[in-house]
DNA sequence: AACTAGTATGATAATGGTTATCATTCCGAA
DNA sequence: TTCGGAATGATAACCATTATCATACTAGTT
């Protein structure tokens, strides 16, 4: 793996990555796999640590600890409640379009993003009061 | 704490956040508040987590799965090299003055956000290649 | 075909930041 | 003074993730 080139489970996580409508744990994605195929656990964070050095996966890590992942293709930008964790998702991205200060970023290769609004949803908002 | 009401490890700890230039671990506060006075450690994680609900602290974190906190008056961001897992500040927020889609938000109250730029640094980008 | 080196893989133990537990202390209200 | 709810501290437990290590695989060589 010390090229561009990708392995097997690589490709297979990937592949099985492209077709969630949402962003996925390790575990979940490593649930999922086994229903096709042998596939140690060891194997799918590994995929997804190379998968996300090379840029084609994103992370994203919830208020309970857990990393989620999606292919970068699904940029997708949550709003998450602190009180009972639950993320709403935003169907636009602020950032979309902007031009960034690249003298900012200088010779840094941006691969992705992650932007999340933390506060209160209505319910939770209401009935802390 | 019921109300917006804050517990005296709660004022404490906000205090010492504010006097901090960087966002700092749990674990690093505890030790820091250590020298001054008592605390268990347990309580500068719930102080930190209320604090957190009251939108005056808030939080990232690290690839090393590491959760940072600093008080809202300073909202940074990052470009952070997922390979050797540094960060690197940024000094301005691209979402500076930006007008939000509030019909997006809702009824969702907004406290803070996050907006972290993932990628490779310059010398991860050259000597992995 | 056998040999070698470097990489990928799987099972599992270990890690470590965070959270849950629970007994104790504190404080305002009755 | 007593009572009840909240806060606190010490520590055990949790659990997603990572490290370890032995095995399997692949391509290139002789």
């Amino acid at each position: 793996m010390t090229q561009a080139h990708c392995t097997p489970a690589q490709t297979a996580v990937l592949q099985l990555l492209r077709q969630q409508r949402q962003p996925i744990s390790a575990q979940a994605l490593y649930a999922l796999m086994q229903k096709h195929q042998r596939i140690g656990l060891a194997t799918v964070y590994r995929a997804l640590d190379a998968l996300k050095r090379k840029g084609w996966v994103q992370h994203r890590i919830t208020l309970a600890g857990e990393t989620l992942y999606n292919a970068v293709e699904q940029d997708h930008h949550y709003m998450t409640c602190l009180q009972c964790g639950q993320s709403f998702p935003l169907d636009v991205c602020p950032l979309k379009g902007m031009e960034f200060p690249l003298q900012q970023s200088g010779s840094f290769k941006i691969y992705y993003h992650t932007l999340e609004f933390f506060g209160l949803c209505q319910p939770c908002s209401t009935q802390g009061a």
